[in-house]
DNA sequence: GTTCTTACA
DNA sequence: TGTAAGGA
């Protein structure tokens, strides 16, 4: 498939894709015209580099811990070096960091909606759509103030 | 009409 | 990232 369809199918822009191709994120063959040409694993790897993204990794990580998923490669490589393991470990422990984070301001959040409006807004909200959205450790948990948001580092190469 | 590269806001 | 230019 060309850049088109990959962009709606993955929801990434064309653009985008370009980038990620950029960043060595995906590799696309090429058409003899010079249109890149997509396969069915690039659905799946856009939508993992989406995810690993938006979980903060920086694009450096994943073109390495991501060998390339343009051909029917394994993804879990069995050339997976000690250095990675240390990364990943790191990226682990970031991440649960910002779990934290956000699990701290959702709260603080919640305490905010009990405040001002009451029980019937509390766990509700733009997208939770139906879902039964119970933040019930509630009246456990030890109630801590909003943190700010700490602006997240980001890597271009 | 779709895609390509380069470059600028 | 979006968008415009100039081609294929």
């Amino acid at each position: 498939m060309r850049i088109g369809e990959l962009a709606e199918r993955t929801g990434a822009s064309r653009r985008l894709l370009r980038y990620y191709e950029e960043q060595g994120l995906i590799t696309p063959d090429r058409a003899l015209n010079g249109y890149r040409e997509y396969g069915e694993p690039h659905v799946y790897g856009v939508l993992q580099i989406k995810g690993l993204l938006d979980a903060g990794l920086p694009t450096r990580i994943i073109r390495q811990i991501l060998p390339c998923l343009d051909k029917p490669r394994s993804i879990y490589p069995p050339e997976v070096t000690p250095e990675m393991i240390v990364t990943l470990q790191h990226e682990q422990a970031r991440l649960s960091e910002r779990i934290e984070f956000l699990i701290r301001n959702r709260d603080a959040i919640a305490d905010y909606l009990h405040m001002v409006a009451g029980d019937k807004v509390a766990g509700a909200g733009p997208g939770s759509g139906g879902r039964p959205q119970h933040y019930e450790s509630h009246s456990r948990r030890r109630r801590l103030p909003a943190l700010p948001l700490r602006r997240r580092d980001r890597c271009t190469t």
